[in-house]
DNA sequence: CAATAGCACGATCTTCCGTG
DNA sequence: CACGGAAGATCGTGCTATTG
């Protein structure tokens, strides 16, 4: 890399802004799956034990203990196990951005390194629990450095790191669009509606956003919409149908879409998955 | 309250073609 | 290449009824 870039990336990366919505260990159940769904938030699995697989972008992975596993935004994803001995790992969700853009779309990371100091990360991870948990005044402060540290350690322990950027117009306006979207998950958002915030036909806007994100755009809200509802129901105590109503959808509706995408139905996933 | 089935209708999505 | 528009197939969605 040319050391103008280098200085360039190093700037622009400074901008980076992060936030954490949920870290926790779990030993995870033997029904825990999901299968060709496209989050939109960015994971990090540090895998203590057991066995399962994870698929990225079309590449099928089975970790193993002491693998730290980046599993960024917006890409098609996979998980599940594949016998009784299920992961135990340290996980967390989170976004990272620089404006707009997601640091993993800017930047093409490893999907996993090897941990070489295993109680040095454990204390990380433990550590960005503590924090996430505690109603400290500070505690926000301390769980974005944390998960910042995390970041910027993983990214180190990269072999190799490739930045993308490209800045096309439709580009920067598709980012207008899922921030909208992901601004109105309660409302009924159309796809007229997001047409006309990027000012294209809807005909054409659909291709552009399946293009630019990997589903279409009813596709994409319903899954937004899906993961907040996982969140509430395992974050809150509210009733399904409040959580229905929280993502924008009608009861009986919601209760169907939920048991097509996650096989089991909204109370029987409160109960069983309560963590991730 | 929660879940689920069935149904009717409108919205979404794909395809293909037109224009500058 | 970037975009608009028509047309038709498909799918998303809300409503009602039924059951636990």
């Amino acid at each position: 890399m040319k050391h103008s870039d280098k200085t360039f990336w190093k700037q622009y990366i400074a901008n980076l802004q992060v936030d954490l919505a949920h870290a926790a260990y779990t030993k995870v159940e033997r029904i825990w799956e999901d299968l060709d769904y496209t989050p939109i938030l960015n994971k990090f699995y540090y895998i203590i034990e057991g066995e399962g697989f994870l698929t990225i972008d079309g590449q099928t992975y089975y970790p193993k203990p002491n693998e730290l596993y980046l599993l960024p935004a917006d890409g098609v994803q996979s998980y599940g196990t594949i016998n009784d001995d299920t992961f135990g790992k340290y996980w967390c969700h989170f976004t990272a951005k620089i404006g707009e853009l997601n640091l993993f779309q800017a930047l093409e990371t490893s999907r996993f390194i090897r941990i070489e100091q295993p109680e040095q990360w454990r204390n990380k991870f433990e550590r960005l629990i503590d924090y996430s948990n505690s109603d400290k005044l500070t505690s926000r402060i301390h769980t974005n450095s944390v998960l910042l540290e995390i970041i910027a350690d993983y990214i180190e322990s990269c072999d190799k790191v490739k930045f993308n950027l490209k800045a096309t117009p439709a580009f920067e306006k598709m980012n207008v669009v899922l921030q909208y979207i992901e601004a109105h998950l309660t409302d009924n958002l159309t796809v007229e509606e997001l047409a006309q915030i990027a000012h294209f036909h809807p005909n054409y806007f659909i291709q552009l956003f399946k293009n630019f994100t990997g589903n279409s755009p009813i596709q994409y809200i319903n899954r937004a919409r899906l993961e907040k509802a996982k969140n509430l129901l395992t974050m809150t105590e509210l009733n399904v149908s409040a959580i229905a109503d929280a993502v924008g959808l009608e009861f009986s509706y919601f209760s169907r879409m939920f048991r097509e995408h996650n096989g089991v139905s909204p109370t029987a996933y409160r109960e069983f998955i309560p963590k991730d």
